[in-house]
DNA sequence: ATGAAAATGAAAATCATTTTCATATTATAA
DNA sequence: TTATAATATGAAAATGATTTTCATTTTCAT
C-alpha cells in the first residue's frame, strides 16, 4: 500500500524481521520484545506496538485476538494466503492452509443466498486437527 | 451442565436477564455493567466478571474476542446456534444464521482430505453484509 | 551540514481483567 | 427459626496489555 513518508529505523528492520522469520506463526507483541532483548538493535514496546498497528494498516501482517493468549497475536501475510481459507486447530494451535478451490461453491451460495461476501483472510476454521482429535 | 452447588442471588438473576434480553447481540461486561447501574439490582464487575467465567464454563454463554473490540464478547448459546455456522459483517456486526446444510459438504470434504473436523460453534465467517456491500 | 518530518523511548495513563480479603448472603439441617 | 457451613459479593489493589505524552533523537532530502 502506501509506502511513502516512512523512515528507514533498525528497529523496524528488526520488527519486522523477526515478524518475517515467524510467517508460519502468530506471534504477540511481547514475542517480538523479548527476542529483541537478546539482539543488537532493541526496541522499546512502544515502538513495537506503534509499528504493528502501522504494519497492520498497511496489509502487511494481521492482528486477531486467539482464544487461548490474552494479548493480541500477528502474522505475517503471506500474499498466496490472501486466496484461500485457513483451518487452526483450537487444541495446539497448528494452522492448515486450504486448497483454493475448496470453498468457492459455498462461496456463491452464500452470496446468492445472503447477500454475503466472505472475506477469506480474516475468516478463520477452527476445529480440531487430525492429532489432537483422539 | 453441573448446576449443583449454587446459590441463587439477585446479582446473578440481573446479569442473565440482561444476557437472555441480548440473545441476538454480543455483549460485553462493561455492557452489562453499565446497563445494572440504571437498574435495581447492581452487580460489581468483579462479581459480572465472575459470574460470566461461570456461564462459559457450564456451557450457557460463549465467549470470544471480535477483531473490532479489544474487550471480550460474550453471547447467549441458543440450543439450534450449535448446528449451524454464522456469518458476521465486519462493517454492521450483523449476525446471520446459516442453514444448517450449507456446510455439510464441505465438513466432509475437509474431514477427509485433512482429517480435521471442524467446530461450527467455534468458528465464525467474516464478511460484508447485503447492505454493507455498497 | 541543515532542517523539517518522522521515529524513538521512558514514564505515566488507560483499560480490561483478576486477585485478595473481609463481609454478607444463601441453603440446609437441627 | 436459628445456627452454620458453603458460597457469593464488592471494594480496593494488583496485574497485564496497550496507548498516550512529551522531550529527545534519527532520518532523509536539500
Amino acid at each position: 500500500m502506501d509506502n511513502c513518508n516512512q523512515y528507514k529505523t533498525k528497529q523496524r528492520a528488526a520488527i519486522l524481521e523477526y515478524i518475517e522469520k515467524n510467517k508460519d506463526k502468530e506471534i504477540t507483541a511481547n514475542d517480538i520484545l523479548i527476542y529483541l532483548n537478546k539482539k543488537e538493535y532493541k526496541a522499546s514496546q512502544t515502538t513495537i506496538y506503534r509499528y504493528l498497528d502501522k504494519l497492520v494498516k498497511e496489509g502487511i501482517i494481521k492482528k486477531h485476538y486467539s482464544e487461548e493468549k490474552s494479548s493480541a497475536c500477528y502474522q505475517f501475510i503471506e500474499k498466496e494466503c490472501n486466496e484461500h481459507y485457513h483451518l487452526k486447530c483450537i487444541k495446539c494451535g497448528e494452522i492448515i492452509h486450504l486448497d483454493n478451490d475448496i470453498f468457492s461453491s459455498i462461496e456463491n451460495n452464500i452470496k446468492n443466498k445472503y447477500g454475503f461476501k466472505i472475506d477469506n483472510v480474516k475468516t478463520i476454521l477452527y476445529g480440531t486437527c487430525r492429532r489432537c482429535k483422539m
